[in-house]
DNA sequence: TGCATATATAACTATATAGTTATATGATAA
DNA sequence: TTATCATATAACTATATAGTTATATATGCA
């Protein structure tokens, strides 16, 4: 596992690129602390569940999250094996955390707990 | 001078989206290195002079760059100053060193030179 | 002064992107 | 089963983006 190497210019601007969302941005920042399904995502961003699931096929597509469904959910997660994923890390660490709108859901009793 | 504090989601993702574009994205790194004017970036990205210019333009308006004029050249150079350039410096330190075009710019006797 | 060079800008075009609505799929619950 | 809930996808629309060509501006030089 290499944490240094530098990543090919093509491919960092693809993932700026999608990084470069602020719904997508916040969405990687909140996973990096807690996975998340798609209707939580969509009480989060007071969004359409389409516009969500599109931004995380985005993220799916090129391996940034991975899916896992539990009962009717699907719960989304950082694919932490990711080639880049040390890249991406170090972008996300410099953003403010967003453990916040998790504890927000949590208030409004919407957080899907399924154990 | 702060290096370590965080950046807002909506400052951070306007950023990423102008770095996630390999023109604008190599740019950037090459600027860390070399200032470099208009005419050897059309050189170096093959490019026509409007396009690098509204390149440099999207930069120049977050004042991500700077620019002096030498004699009939316009020189770009990265913003040190700017307030989240700590942000950017820790994206741009992942990626591989562009000097090489520059090194290339020289040998075919195309780099600009004003002393 | 007048011309050439370097750069910027405007107007336009083609493509990409983010969102919408409508519909399909797949799992659970009645 | 059938109904319902969670999610995905398709088709479409509106806007943003990156590039083009044509033109304007500013500097330096004959």
């Amino acid at each position: 596992m290499n944490t240094t190497a530098t990543i090919d210019m093509q491919r960092a601007s693809q993932l700026l690129k999608l990084l470069g969302d602020q719904t997508r941005l916040t969405m990687m920042k909140l996973l990096q602390s807690h996975d998340c399904c798609v209707c939580e995502f969509v009480e989060i961003f007071k969004m359409s569940q389409p516009a969500i699931s599109q931004h995380l096929r985005k993220l799916r597509d090129i391996e940034l999250v991975k899916e896992t469904r539990k009962g009717k959910w699907i719960f989304y997660s950082i694919n932490e094996e990711h080639e880049d994923y040390s890249f991406i890390q170090s972008v996300l660490e410099r953003l403010p955390g967003q453990g916040g709108l998790v504890t927000e859901l949590e208030a409004q009793g919407l957080r899907i707990c399924c154990e």
